[in-house]
DNA sequence: ACCGGCGTGTTACAGATTGTTACCAATTAG
DNA sequence: CTAATTGGTAACAATCTGTAACACGCCGGT
């Protein structure tokens, strides 16, 4: 009945008959307003179903029930519908309601800040740096370990210049590289294996010998 | 039985089985109103544990017991307990008398931010750390122990950094890890089985090796 | 008081990652 | 040109994480 009046008056309705089904069609398509019945199908309640909505999104609710409870009515605000009404409503009533909230709704929220994601790219790579994780622009992601992510993070993060087995060691182990100690190497090559083209010819990261190493890749 | 009450009433209530806990739990987070089993496991003496919330804040402190014994009441009420109610007792009963004890403490607390939940989001998930749940956009709430909600806190409310295991066995047990512990990890495996797409390749939780693990999921 | 389910801690083992060693190749010093 | 030095790499050992399975204790229900 709902449906059919608000598709008379213009509106285009989605109509669905439980949470499932309502959580698919949010997901699939914004919506300006809620009308849930209270008296729904199932254990579930409606009211959970309303903190559900309201925790994810300000989209405004109005319950529709079938018996006009104060105590009901009062929980229903609580949690933050927008309108409360009780059957037998006459549906000039609801639509005026309606329309009522969907002009108080003008002023948009504060968007809760977002946290800035740090991501590097370079060559055909993408390094973020927020997420330990190494994408490839062409295959996808390249899983690497803690000490070849970190190990990448420092050099990206000092491109162009030439870092120390000392220096190395030190930003990605926090700890002192000692005489004869060849970790840094191993983890070079480990490191290599993943990401240059042709290991035997590296083109990213380069020996500068007697020195340490130093990434060459292009950023951008 | 309470826990599960209140919950169904709309508050966000936080279970602990003995003082070591309840300190844990209160530095951990902020709460309205305390609910004190007077039989308490182990010599430790609920009166006690009482005076000790006491000497440290103005919480109101709801005492449960037993026995309904007139000497136990007044020195409850000494101590400093806001209302003391003996088994059996119908929980709308405590429920009204809570409220009304809230209510009183209303005027001495002028917070605007009583009502506001504590909200994160974070990939297609909605945590709310008032009401300690976790819903999928997509499916629905998806049910965590209390360990695990804790862990999931700790993380989110600390994205973005290595956590080391033992930061993560303070935040959520309140106590020292000691050596060969594998709490924390066990722990995170059933977490991660609850939140993550694909266990054997974790996006949300990360791994460090020799040092702890890091959120990685984006916040907002 | 007893029972049974659930959550958590513990243990053991599998698998992944890293550190170390040895040896080879490449480069440089003399 | 030869020897010494340095980086590359494989192979193995040591360490760490992932995970299943089980034990234990707690709590609610009978």
């Amino acid at each position: 009945m709902l449906t059919r009046y608000f598709e008379g008056e213009g509106y285009a309705v989605s109509a669905v008959s439980d949470g499932q089904e309502m959580r698919a069609q949010l997901k699939r398509q914004e919506v300006d307003i809620i009308l849930l019945d209270l008296s729904l199908p199932g254990g579930q309640d409606g009211f959970d179903l309303a903190r559900e909505i309201r925790m994810q999104s300000d989209v405004p609710i109005m319950m529709l029930t079938g018996r006009d409870d104060v105590v009901d009515r009062i929980i229903g605000i609580e949690i933050g519908a927008d309108d409360y009404i009780a059957k037998p409503f006459h549906l000039r009533e609801v639509h005026a309601r309606l329309k009522s909230i969907l002009r108080r709704r003008q002023p948009a929220q504060p968007k809760q800040e977002v946290n800035e994601e740090k991501i590097v790219r370079f060559e055909e790579w993408t390094l973020n740096l927020s997420r330990r994780q190494l994408l490839s622009n062409e295959d996808g992601e390249v899983e690497l370990t803690t000490g070849e992510f970190d190990m990448l993070a420092a050099f990206v993060q000092h491109a162009g210049r030439v870092l120390t087995r000392d220096f190395l060691m030190d930003a990605t182990r926090g700890r002192q590289l000692d005489a004869f100690d060849r970790t840094i190497d191993a983890q070079i090559v480990r490191l290599r294996r993943k990401i240059e083209a042709d290991a035997k010819h590296p083109q990213l990261i380069k020996a500068v010998r007697g020195v340490g190493y130093i990434f060459t890749g292009k950023l951008g």
